[in-house]
DNA sequence: GCCAACGTTGGC
DNA sequence: GCCAACGTTGGC
């Protein structure tokens, strides 16, 4: 009697003098809106594609040293971003209008800490991910799709041993 | 701070 | 619809 919606795995970027997984961590609701993505991709993800305890790898860019810094889930159905309608707003965009919201976000909410921070340098260097979107040269995108087999590699290396493998 | 990569904008 | 100019991302 199921519907079988398979978990899908992803990585989300913030930089971490923005908003750091410990920033989440300290969230007063345990959980945050993802706002102000302004890129058609990515916001195709949280309107499209991401499920409520789909599961997030929290990468720190703009980091010395940039990397993986805990895991999150997704908290929330895909709703309009409030930050588009507001004038005062770095991200306000003007064509947008509450009946046509041009910008979609997902709350984000932690999951677990990992037993350490795992590099990008280190994830480059794991020849089981080459393939990983984050490890390719020029990879911009802020929200990027994790295969299963890359989400378990990447917690191993980070010692990481709770439920966010099964 | 540099700059490669790449997304967006706007003139035509 | 092309594409040059411009802006942003993000590793280094």
């Amino acid at each position: 009697m199921s519907s079988k919606t398979q978990r899908r795995y992803w990585l989300m970027k913030s930089e971490p003098n923005v908003y750091s997984f410990d920033d989440l961590l300290s969230e007063p609701d345990g959980r945050t809106p993802w706002d102000s993505i302004r890129n058609y991709q990515a916001r195709n993800f949280m309107r499209d594609d991401m499920r409520i305890g789909d599961l997030v790898l929290f990468y720190h860019s703009n980091a010395k040293p940039p990397g993986v810094a805990g895991l999150a889930v997704v908290a929330s159905e895909p709703y309009p971003d409030p930050t588009q309608f507001d004038p005062n707003h770095k991200y306000h965009d003007p064509k947008s209008t509450p009946d046509q919201p041009r910008w979609i976000l997902v709350d984000v909410a932690p999951f677990d800490r990992l037993p350490r921070f795992v590099s990008l340098d280190e994830l480059k260097s794991n020849p089981k991910l080459a393939e990983m979107q984050v490890c390719q040269r020029g990879s911009r995108l802020s929200i990027q799709p994790v295969k299963p087999e890359e989400w378990r590699e990447v917690l191993k290396m980070a010692g990481y041993l709770g439920p966010a493998l099964t």
